[in-house]
DNA sequence: ATCCAGATGA
DNA sequence: TCATCAGGAT
């Protein structure tokens, strides 16, 4: 271990005590609880998902009891939340842990490529954050931290990967990725470091993409909108907002009528 | 317009 | 690799 690397740790700890944050999902072990806090946590901040989050758990308190749900009755819990189709995925998620893994999240997660919405983050961070794994994770925070710690330019997904295996402190696993995503978060932010994140823009985001969840939302809300994508097309949303660009999607009676 | 504890399909 | 994802806040 060089002493590089200790020093950082030492910083990156040294700010947690400080200024470490008592998160709803940092006051349970229980994985079914961190892979909720994961999924609503991909790109959506923190103190938007608080609420969620406490709601889901109020409502489906297990994997057993989500795997339970209707897609209807997860939609709606998720409503506000952004990027529906993860709450789709989750009851997927919920359903295959229950019936392939009997309800062990934690091995499903070790098999992720099994679970939709799961990725190679989301199924290290509940490893990580419910077993205390000693794994590394590499979320938008964390690179962002590895690259101005060390001064990469451009780094490969494997070479960050590799680094921050370097720097996990064997045992400690679960504080060090709180410390570092509290470090990310609140000190080195984005603005402040000059390092963009990975995730692109569409070239289509702004009023199109506004206008359209708008139009969803308020079906949603009057149940009037099918759980399922019109006509059985899973290219619905593109779809649709392509549509509604061009001028070819009409409303009538709160239906969307879209030409085949 | 950018960013957000990303994942997915092409 | 790249745009897209039934977003939303700043």
């Amino acid at each position: 271990m060089s002493t590089a690397i200790r020093k950082f740790q030492e910083k990156i700890f040294a700010f947690y005590r400080r200024q470490g944050r008592d998160l709803p999902w940092r006051r349970t072990t229980d994985p079914y609880r961190i892979l909720v806090s994961e999924i609503m946590l991909q790109q959506t901040q923190v103190e938007r998902v608080i609420p969620f989050y406490e709601r889901w758990l109020e409502r489906w308190d297990s994997v057993d009891a989500l795997a339970g749900a209707s897609l209807q009755e997860v939609l709606e819990q998720w409503m506000g939340l952004g990027y529906n189709n993860r709450a789709m995925r989750l009851l997927e998620t919920a359903k295959r842990i229950t019936a392939d893994y009997a309800g062990d999240v934690l091995a499903a997660c070790r098999e992720y490529r099994n679970l939709p919405g799961v990725g190679e983050y989301t199924s290290r961070a509940v490893r990580i954050f419910a077993a205390n794994e000693n794994l590394a994770a590499v979320d938008t925070n964390i690179r962002r931290i590895l690259m101005a710690e060390f001064s990469l330019q451009n780094p490969s997904t494997a070479d960050l990967r590799q680094l921050a295996e370097r720097c996990l402190p064997i045992g400690r696993s679960r504080d060090w990725h709180n410390a570092l995503m509290d470090y990310g978060a609140l000190h080195l932010t984005a603005a402040k470091s000059g390092i963009s994140p990975v995730s692109r823009q569409g070239k289509f985001a702004g009023s199109v993409r506004q206008l359209r969840a708008e139009i969803l939302r308020e079906l949603l809300q009057k149940g009037q909108l099918p759980c399922q994508y019109f006509e059985g097309d899973e290219r619905f949303p593109a779809a649709l907002r392509g549509l509604l660009r061009e001028g070819l999607c009409r409303r009538e009676d709160n239906m969307l009528f879209i030409p085949k």
